[in-house]
RNA sequence: GCCCCUGUCGUCUAGCCCGGCCUAGGACAUCGCCCUUUCAAGGCGGCAACACGGGUUCGAAUCCCGUCGGGGGCGCCA
């Protein structure tokens, strides 16, 4: 229909809530095409079902996609040359062309009542019969239709199908597929409510878009033969059809919210990042050549290949998620880390609104360090409660354990004694103090920083002491809500309430 | 029930189209070791799969047939 062979495809959502990962990486496979190949990329609104569809909904998936580092090129939102993009604004175009076929004796008024052809349906299937139309008002003349019409009586429109023969086309990913036309039957091509079909405004909208390749859902294989022979009746050349996989929960039944967070939305919340989130998607059917697996959008996009995408469904497995979510974390530059952290910090009661830079650069120092091994954001400020909370009255069964045995109090005692004229603390001194306490006790390694640790953090684990020490002196100085205790203060509260100064052996 | 798609380690997959290079490769997870001022991270190593049954062939994960399993569809939903 163009002259031009510059590929187009299209994401057609229907705004029924938020967009899933499913959906997503439908999206994801149509953008890198168009983006690889120099294409274009459509984005159309699929709201022709008035009772599902929303307007909230057709901003909330813009806003995932966009989050996800998508754009588009048409799109209601921005327009373009085969604008509306909405399927609700494109009425006129179903009717003209369901118009046509009619008068081309293509398809027929149906006047069958709902409830009629649902009994029927109901029988063939307890019959063990594929549902098929009957064809009852195949031969209704048009003239003699319209005629009823004008009485005020309701009816959809049917396509004429051929009562015998195959549809065949070669899907992108699964090769030859064909369909038995005796199964498929005339389907509704117009409502009686005037709103158009699916199966009839898809084929619409990706003519008259001039659509080449519908990159789609496997749930739409069995669509494709009905829509190849709307394309036939308006003598349209065909798209080229590649049908996706789907994408499974763990249990391999079809991914919902009951497996876990499965909405594009859900993985912004929790601190996702966009890039390692199309990176897994990108994963759910296709790889790479090569075996690199850590990769970014433009990555993507250079080796993206629809002819290696499998055809198998795929299990969503949020361990890999997360692992390459963390490799794409340690990609990002430390401003950009501080960034992203700080909405999920400042949520947590941690970070107040506005920061000075003494305290910037600080969390910037804290970020850096914490993040390590993170699978995701929203995990951050329960790794940052290691600095901001102190509470040795409430010790673990590790930790209480680890500071139960003799040569532990031992430890313990000392390092009080010998902090216990201090005003002023550093690693430095803690490096010389355990030191000291080495040599006079001769207890080492293990058993002499772990007990320390415990005292410092009020845990069994957490940043390294080297680390940890220099982050909690500095912190210590600056005006958090929630204020940071410093080594000493520590020390001291952990002695007071273990009685390690009064327990001061004889000497 | 009928139709369509699909079946390689627990999971994502490479290999399959163009049989031998496959004693089936990689990644996640898991286990072990190393590193270590804890844990983690990181490094190294281990465990682990061609759904099953028939063919074809000197030779099959790769080709053919069947069985079984999984998924999708059979709407005046999209």
């Amino acid at each position: 229909m163009t002259n031009s062979d510059k590929i187009r495809v299209r994401f057609a959502p229907s705004p029924t809530g938020f967009i899933h990962v499913g959906n997503a990486r439908t999206a994801l496979f149509n953008w890198l095409l168009a983006r690889q190949k120099g294409g274009v990329f459509v984005l159309r609104v699929e709201d022709t079902d008035l009772e599902r569809s929303k307007e909230e909904y057709e901003r909330n998936l813009i806003e995932d996609l966009h989050w996800l580092g998508l754009d588009w090129d048409e799109g209601p939102d921005i327009g373009g040359e085969f604008g509306p993009y909405r399927q609700s604004e494109r009425l006129g175009f179903y009717h003209q062309y369901a118009r046509e076929l009619l008068e081309k004796g293509q398809a027929y008024y149906c006047f069958c009542p709902q409830e009629e052809l649902e009994k029927e349906r109901e029988e063939a299937l307890a019959q063990g019969r594929s549902p098929v139309y009957s064809g009852r008002c195949r031969n209704i003349l048009l003239k003699e239709a319209q005629k009823r019409l004008e009485t005020g009586e309701q009816a959809a429109i049917r396509l004429k199908v051929p009562e015998e023969g195959l549809v065949r086309f070669t899907d992108l990913v699964r090769g030859e597929v064909e369909f038995d036309l005796k199964l498929i039957g005339d389907p509704i091509i117009v409502r009686s409510n005037g709103m158009p079909a699916y199966n009839f405004s898809v084929v619409i909208d990706d003519a008259l878009m001039h659509i080449t390749h519908v990159i789609r859902g496997e749930d739409h294989i069995s669509n494709t033969p009905r829509q190849i022979l709307l394309y036939q009746a308006f003598d349209w050349t065909l798209p080229v059809f590649a049908h996706l996989s789907m994408v499974m929960g763990q249990d391999n039944t079809r991914l919902s919210k009951r497996h876990g967070a499965t909405s594009i939305d859900q993985f912004r919340r929790e601190g996702v990042l966009p890039q390692a989130l199309c990176n897994y998607l990108s994963f759910l059917g296709w790889s790479p050549p090569e075996g690199k697996e850590v990769l970014t959008l433009e990555e993507l996009v250079k080796l993206f290949d629809l002819s290696r995408v499998n055809r198998s469904a795929a299990i969503f497995d949020y361990e890999k998620l997360y692992w390459l979510n963390r490799q794409h974390i340690k990609l990002l530059p430390a401003q950009k880390k501080l960034e992203l952290a700080l909405p999920y910090l400042q949520a947590a009661g941690l970070v107040g609104k506005d920061i000075t830079s003494d305290e910037e650069q600080w969390l910037s120092q804290a970020v850096e360090l914490l993040l390590e091994g993170v699978d995701k954001f929203s995990d951050l400020p329960q790794k940052f409660s290691l600095i901001f909370d102190f509470k040795p009255e409430s010790l673990d069964e590790e930790a209480k354990d680890i500071i139960s045995s003799a040569a532990a109090r031992q430890v313990l005692r000392a390092f009080v004694e010998k902090t216990s004229g201090l005003t002023d603390f550093n690693y430095d001194l803690f490096a010389r103090i355990t030191g000291e306490i080495k040599k006079e006790t001769g207890i080492k390694g293990r058993d002499l920083y772990h007990p320390l640790r415990v005292m410092l953090t009020a845990r069994a684990s957490g940043l390294e002491l080297d680390k940890f020490i220099p982050l909690i002196e500095d912190g210590a100085k600056l005006n958090f809500p929630r204020r940071i205790k410093s080594s000493l203060e520590r020390i001291r509260e952990f002695a007071r309430l273990m009685h390690l100064e009064s327990e001061r052996q004889p000497v």
